[in-house]
DNA sequence: AAGCTGACTCGCT
DNA sequence: GAGCGAGCCAGCT
């Protein structure tokens, strides 16, 4: 099976996440708008094609680990400098969060200001 | 076609 | 913050 477009557009920006900073399966959901896009969705893009991005700077949109990767995605974090007690870690203060100018660069059409 | 499943969220308690 | 129920939607059986 090959990834979808939007599976692609899911990694591609999964991809971009810098070392040490975090994302929720709701944000990258709301970066791309017309890829029908869901957290459900991004969820099940990393699951399937996750192998070769950073998929355990992706939690959960309360800051805690997704359950069934937990332990592989905190050694994986811990490995880069991020401090993770429990299943938790601190999303609010390094939620990474780029422009719609860096959103364009790895995803074409991600964001679209006309409509 | 109908029903289930899941690396999710959100609102309420 | 933690626990629960309901909503969600593509993919598989």
């Amino acid at each position: 099976m090959n990834p979808s477009p939007r599976d692609e557009a899911v990694l591609a920006v999964v991809a971009c996440i810098p070392r040490g900073r975090l994302v929720s399966y709701g944000d990258i959901a709301a970066m791309l708008p017309d890829w029908a896009c869901t957290p459900r969705q991004v969820a099940a893009a990393l699951s399937r094609y996750g192998g070769g991005v950073p998929w355990w700077r992706v939690v959960q949109s309360a800051g805690t680990l997704a359950p069934q990767v937990a332990q592989d995605a905190t050694a994986h974090l811990r490995a880069e400098g991020v401090e993770v007690s429990g299943r938790r870690v601190a999303l609010t203060t390094l939620r990474w969060q780029p422009g719609a100018q860096e959103l364009q660069a790895m995803v074409p059409g991600a964001d679209r200001p006309d409509r």
